[in-house]
DNA sequence: AAATTACATTACGTTAACGTAAAGTGAAAT
DNA sequence: ATTTCACTTTACGTTAACGTAATGTAATTT
């Protein structure tokens, strides 16, 4: 049964689905810290606020952040009043994946660019004739 | 000592310092099929075109690619004439690539998204009264 | 009552990409 | 002669992020 609608309170698999993991996930994020739902007997009961902070675990994970550092952003959010250090530490692993993001997309670029020559060469290996055996010695 | 300058041959360690590896990583790329180095006695002699299928691994590895997709991408380098479908595959996985960039940024940009909304509440936070005796304070 | 469902805990297994000894060889420098 | 390099092989260790049993229990459903 799914717990109340929109009452803000959510089931294990409520939320595996609603995010597609699986309850395993769940459960590891809990050991690692991330994630510490209310309990009904043995059963975890997960709030608005847990919801919330998966769905920014997963989008880190999406970025390619570890859980130690989705771990640090969520810290974040958690306590009263965050401070400055915290900030700044956020704001530099955004922008170290930024870089990365932007490192990425050479590699890609460079890639693309070797593909496009090689395809040329590939090409007009094509069109040439057949016959000749000793082509593409070097890359 | 540093094998000939311009000659097209490489030691395991001119290349690991060239890119930035460690040798154990290039023994490692060789026991996984990916660089086949020729030998002078037990040591190994990197070709231009072994350092070229290093440095093709290494632009996949920025990309994200394992290991095994770069074995994929470079056996379309290595056999006589590549097919269709080697091609095929490649573009197929370029493509993946590529869409998996959009998707980080765009989890980036969600992310860089809640950290706005969440620095406004915080500075907005910041601007409210302190407690009860507070003067307006420019800014 | 029996079976199914939904959850739990414990704990070992898995994969990738190397790291890190440990021990040995051959050539070169001191 | 001995130390130092540069290199080798063999092989076990490491980390991350779960997967995958195995086993148990409480609450429904049939």
């Amino acid at each position: 049964m799914n717990s109340g609608g929109s009452s803000g309170s959510y089931s294990i698999t409520d939320l595996s689905r609603e995010f597609s993991v699986t309850p395993r996930t769940l459960r590891f994020y809990e050991e690692k810290g991330l994630l510490n739902p209310k309990r009904s007997g043995k059963n975890r009961i997960y709030s608005a606020g847990d919801r919330t902070r998966l769905r920014l675990i997963l989008r880190g994970r999406q970025l390619g952040l570890s859980l130690e550092e989705s771990a640090e952003v969520i810290g974040l959010y958690a306590p009263g009043t965050p401070n400055h250090e915290q900030l700044h530490r956020l704001l530099q692993k955004i922008e170290e994946k930024r870089q990365q993001l932007v490192s990425q997309r050479e590699a890609l670029d460079a890639m693309l660019g070797d593909l496009d020559r090689w395809q040329t060469n590939f090409e007009a290996a094509l069109k040439a004739p057949v016959a000749n055996h000793q082509w593409r010695q070097k890359v």
